[in-house]
DNA sequence: GAATTTGAACTGACTGGTCAGTGCAAAAAC
DNA sequence: GTTTTTGCACTGACCAGTCAGTTCAAATTC
């Protein structure tokens, strides 16, 4: 389930898996393209209508596959969205551990990191709206049908902002007094509310752009600070 | 028969409105109570299962009244659910900007308002998770059905806080390159994913304390500056 | 003040339609 | 010759919305 290596700097992308993954690597499967196929065409159906106004039938059609296909490659229509729902925050959990991981190896700080941390975060979701439209309306579902592969997946993408945090803790560049489970979650709900306002009512704008203002809001540079 | 038949919506407060059952809360009709009750079932079970998983049935029964009822009081299951979203959110732009003025009323900063309104925020979530639940989960969806009530319901809670933000500006508390909207949504963001992650996760901290993180979070004491 | 009327509010069985999932023989693809 | 896909007919459950009929408190009449 990893995504794409990268072998060597150079703002490696390691998203690429998600789209139509011609050859390439591991075992790229007659099988596995109608899979992808199958995930891109319902990710984009249930984020606009949601996961029951979604029929099999539509996403069958949009995948350019018969119906019978659908069930020879998953079980039924729910487990074709936990699979599709891991995919994807493995996608986005990869690339933030690599933003992370990429400021540490070049001796930034820890505040660097969550930045860095935030554009990739944006970039995700400049890449993939559909499919975060579609995490952020079943996230807090009480649901019990996801439930547990929903709580693994969201522990999976916070536990990296944690981390960070707790190593700036750590090391005396964060105040102790952070509380930071609370705080991973505030940071990711500002990254993500931000980029979906983005995305859906001022799409024009550049990501740079927004990158830059959630920058300044993270560094307290609202207000009079600095 | 009567004085209190009226043509269009508004519903005559009527003279016995006083000696009713339910004359405490708001609904003084027998109407009003019944939707009340239609609405708080409707938000538990639409918050659960999302709009489409929820049936009318379900609906009628946890409200404790027959189908027909749900027909009789709205035109449809969809126009339930609008109705419910405008009700909802009326409730907590009403408590934001009363944040809001009385922190200006007593003379406090516009951080003072900000921090104000994210407390107020966070009353509002404890008191109707469901609410936000289902807010946050239909909001971005890219349905055309009832986009333009989300678009109207989400601009006037927004507004609330950009407002804020742009008298902060025009008084020089805030920095003249924060983006009003950008920067409005990362704030609702913020409290809106740190307060669901509350209620869902760790639903045994209190209100002060979640409030204490978002706070030191906004005055960026996370991160060394002051 | 008892009897009667009125109509808004409510009821629940019923209908027409939709949809997840099945079964399977034949065709492609590898 | 095995794996995968196709196409399509079929089923049984489920569900939004309807409608003819019931309830009951207030208004009206006598």
């Amino acid at each position: 389930m990893s995504p794409t290596v990268t072998s060597t700097g150079e703002v490696p992308v390691t998203i690429r898996a998600m789209e139509s993954s011609s050859a390439a690597s591991g075992g790229s499967t007659r099988r596995e393209a109608t899979r992808q196929k199958l995930y891109e065409a319902a990710v984009t159906l249930i984020a606009e209508q949601g996961f029951s106004a979604t029929t099999v039938d539509e996403i069958a059609e949009r995948a350019g596959v018969a119906k019978g296909t659908v069930y020879y490659n998953f079980a039924s229509k729910s487990v074709l969205f936990e699979e599709l729902l891991r995919h994807g925050v493995g996608l986005l959990t990869a690339s933030l551990r690599e933003a992370a991981d990429r400021t540490a190896r070049e001796g930034g700080s820890k505040v660097d990191a969550l930045d860095a941390m935030i554009r990739a975060g944006l970039v995700f979701i400049d890449r993939y709206p559909a499919f975060t439209q579609l995490y952020v309306a079943e996230l807090w579902r009480t649901n019990r049908t996801w439930q547990s592969t929903l709580m693994v997946v969201r522990q999976q993408a916070v536990a990296v902002v944690e981390d960070v945090l707790r190593d700036g803790v750590a090391g005396g560049e964060f105040s102790e007094e952070i509380d930071i489970p609370l705080t991973a979650s505030a940071l990711v709900g500002m990254v993500l509310v931000a980029a979906l306002d983005w995305k859906s009512f001022q799409a024009e704008r550049s990501l740079d752009d927004v990158h830059a203002a959630l920058s300044r809001l993270l560094q307290g540079r609202v207000s009079g600070c600095r």
